[in-house]
DNA sequence: TGATAATTGAAAGTGGTTTTCATTTGCTAT
DNA sequence: ATAGCAAATGAAAACCACTTTCAATTATCA
């Protein structure tokens, strides 16, 4: 748990003007712990309960949507059905995540090459693009073998 | 409305046993002509049934899956909580889309720079990389114009 | 022309997420 | 400190894309 991320998200939402909750406190702390990555609503519930037995599902909910508004969070896709959430990455700039089909495991990577392919694109369809989703599936090192087995 | 993509897909249902009822040949039909893209399924439906009154959703959700399940089809995904529907691309080769956050627009485009990154991350990661999601979130000229008068 | 298994459609179910609404609580002005 | 008030919370219900169930229908083939 990383005290200046802590502190930095308090912050941002006082100056916005939102209340600071005994449960937003709970929620942020989860996220400001560094093992905290690419979690469900279900499982930040399931985390967070253990220090705030009463917090509700629904508020965890609406924490996870308040925080990505203000940019303290940032929403994951990995098409399996569930949103998923992580830190903002701020200034360290944005990362994309290689997920394995047999376990679940998240490799994350930050050199894309996507923003060149955008340049071209831009020219090409007129289109000023704001943003990208890249999501990479394959198997990671002890599914293969796993998957050989099989055979 | 292409009868040869009609007709490689009646064949390729017929070759593996699926019976060729004529729901499944009205969906097929709907995927078979060019302006049929990136359909969700309540579109496909509403598209049918003017010519099939009595299908029902369900069907075409069932018709979907299977079609995707022999490559006639191929799903895609927008992150906008719809499955999208699209001929499946065959040997032309995967495309992506660049999707209007205005109205909605989508422009494809083929020549994606994703292979040699996916290279590179195989090295580094020791997975081995079965596909990627790329998606593009932007603003086509129009809403960009739209955009500055709001100001 | 039947026999048979696949397919269909209506209705009910699923599951992640959102909305509703009565109650509680953080914040501010006194 | 304390009261007042808008914002936040939690339980329950609603939402909604999609899937499953099941009885009735139908494409296929002997
Ligand atoms: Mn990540
Ligand atoms: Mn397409
Ligand atoms: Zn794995
Ligand atoms: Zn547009």
């Amino acid at each position: 748990m990383q005290a200046d991320c802590f502190d930095n998200a308090l912050q941002k939402l006082r100056k916005r003007g939102f209340k600071l909750t005994p449960q937003r406190r709970a929620v942020l702390r989860l996220f400001c712990s560094d093992d905290a990555r690419h979690l469900t609503a279900q499982q930040a519930h399931d985390a967070i309960r253990e220090r705030e037995p009463s917090i509700g599902l629904v508020t965890v909910y609406r924490s996870l949507e308040l925080f990505t508004s203000v940019e303290i969070l940032h929403r994951v896709k990995f098409n399996d059905g569930f949103d998923r959430y992580e830190r903002h990455p701020g200034a360290a700039g944005h990362h994309h995540h290689l997920v394995c089909a047999g376990c679940g495991q998240v490799v994350e990577f930050g050199d894309c090459l996507i923003r060149s392919m955008e340049q071209k694109l831009e020219k090409t369809s007129g289109f000023c693009i704001e943003g990208h989703w890249l999501e990479l599936i394959g198997r990671c090192p002890e599914c293969r073998g796993r998957a050989k087995e099989d055979n």
